[in-house]
DNA sequence: AACCGCCATGTAAAGGATTACATCACCCGC
DNA sequence: GCGGGTGATGTAATCCTTTACATGGCGGTT
């Protein structure tokens, strides 16, 4: 390895000018500057990191949790997140959760010993080993929310209108004459789909349909919406709402498998427009989030605290987009 | 932030035995460790990474790069890696290159940097800034290779026998009696790609049937597929062989928006037998590879390499499995 | 009683970069 | 010609941990 040291002697300068070459170009005289720099390439020279950031207390690094990197809803936010995390000049680090708590504290950890500048998780459960940190630091806790919002943890969060949404959704099945809809929420403690029910049983009620909703538990996941498919079938519905495209996905299978047809007997809608939601059979109506944006907007949100100015608004709801595709269509039963 | 000089101060001990304590604890007497560990929870002590790793040159982190995390095949393939990690003391590092060689090599200069220990990169482009670390290290190099295999740029490798699972899935059309058979490669460029064409030609040949295969060059995605399926449905096929299950769905949708039944007039077989694949409409006949398998031995080779312990075998290949579901039946046009 | 060896612990030197402060040369204006 | 300002560079302290080596005490051996 080489190192700064190495550099200097080579340019006959002091490390303090090395260093400067690198990170305050313009403070250092054009000559000596290129005889630095001449010297870097020639070394191959390349910063220690774990130097720098131990005298500078900054890793120029931004950790970011999944609850489950499996699904591609996901991916599309850790792409938006990369690309506003590159132009402030930090880089990404990708945590998968796979929904479990110590997994969370573990990656919390990081922050807590400064691996990391900051954390964005995805989900709705703050990791708990934070707790005394955000009530040190109060709003100053380099820590933000994406695509939950849960008022009583006192973060950031970037995300759309879930109840909103939810509603535009059942209005479209209602407005297609879906008097018997299935709803195939996410589990009971997710806040997100607590909103989403919120809006699904208001668009219902207005139309005085609140008490014939079919309601059934799933977990996001295909496998579970596969199964409560089954039972709503049986129940009678002609359209069925799940909270997930995966979960689309697992009621459209369900209701092949049953013999019905997809949109003739019994249609679909879905949550998120994952990028394969228009290549499903039929192709999925759906609710589109702007994934990108949220991964943006939350490291932006992020990169504002780092930087000791108090954002604006700490949350920030985005629009969401009813895509209507094949998958929703009359009633007729 | 609380520093080892602190936890000593309170232990009334040096910061030596704290740091002893905390990485070999049997090194310290008993009634000494016990002080020492009071004093880290009564300070919620977190020793500082950076100067962890500045002195032991160290990170204890690996870097693992996919080239499209949106492509649930990965995820499965960075939870066996992970696991195996934790196992070994390290945690892992994802990386997204976009099949952007830029980023690619982004990602690589951490390992120069050392920010990470080691690589396993998955894909089949070694990033070209590493080409000197190998030259210099040769086979102690940390990098391993995950999933495709180029025996020309010398990277330990874990991967399927591509040609052979690519010459059953055609063996299974053939038996069902398709004859006019489309198949959607990947990009001409890859490795993986060019050894399941080979297993394809081979079983072909071996029924005379070499001539009449209809090649497609896709890029892995779905859209890609639908794209091609559209042509090969012109050309007359009644199979469609796609070299990915996500170029499978975009098959499929592209079968059904033209009007024809899959399997009843057209069967698909898919590749990699991502978790939502028995989920398709219908349910797709696919290859089944051993992804968080390649993911766990990967890391393991990595470690060893690590350990300064040379790997028995720089080559692994790992059985793959022919899943048949019902996207394939007997020919009939 | 002198000595040896061992165990538990302490002392202090790295490890590589950043940066506050010091220094020096030079120029400007009076 | 001198004081003061400015810009370029150097000196050295600092970030926090790990660990080689030193120390000191104690029990056992001869």
């Amino acid at each position: 390895m080489t190192t700064i040291i190495q550099v200097a002697a080579v340019a006959g300068v002091s490390t303090a000018t090395v260093s400067r070459v690198l990170s305050q170009p313009a403070r250092v005289a054009e000559q000596t500057r290129r005889r630095v720099l001449d010297a870097v390439d020639a070394l191959g020279y390349q910063p220690n990191v774990a130097a720098r950031s131990l005298r500078t207390l900054r890793a120029a690094k931004i950790l970011l949790t999944v609850p489950d990197i499996s699904n591609p809803f996901f991916a599309s936010v850790i792409r938006g997140a990369e690309e506003a995390a590159r132009d402030a000049g930090y880089s990404v680090v990708v945590g998968d959760t796979r929904h479990d708590p110590e997994v969370e504290d573990q990656y919390a950890d990081m922050l807590s010993r400064r691996e990391v500048d900051g954390l964005v998780f995805l989900g709705h459960r703050l990791p708990a080993s934070l707790a005394p940190l955000l009530a040190d630091q109060g709003p100053a806790a380099p820590i933000v929310n994406g695509c939950e919002y849960s008022p009583d943890i006192g973060v950031p969060s970037v995300h759309i209108d879930n109840a909103a949404a939810s509603s535009d959704a059942m209005e479209h099945l209602i407005a297609l004459g879906h008097r018997d809809i299935g709803v195939i929420t996410g589990p009971a403690i997710s806040p997100i789909s607590r909103d989403r029910l919120t809006g699904a049983l208001r668009a219902a009620d207005r139309h005085g349909l609140g008490d014939q909703l079919q309601l059934r538990a799933g977990d996001y996941s295909a496998a579970s919406a596969f199964q409560r498919a089954g039972e709503l079938l049986a129940g009678g519905v002609t359209a069925i709402f799940c909270f997930s495209d995966e979960m689309a996905m697992g009621a459209m299978s369900a209701i092949a498998q049953a013999g019905f047809s997809c949109p003739g007997q019994v249609s679909v809608i879905g949550f998120d427009d994952l990028p394969l939601a228009r290549f499903f059979s039929p192709p999925l109506t759906t609710i589109a989030q702007p994934k990108g944006l949220i991964g943006q907007r939350a490291v932006e949100l992020l990169v504002d605290i780092l930087r000791g100015s108090t954002p604006a608004r700490r949350q920030l709801t985005l629009t969401h987009d009813l895509v209507i595709r094949n998958s929703t269509a009359p009633a007729r039963r």
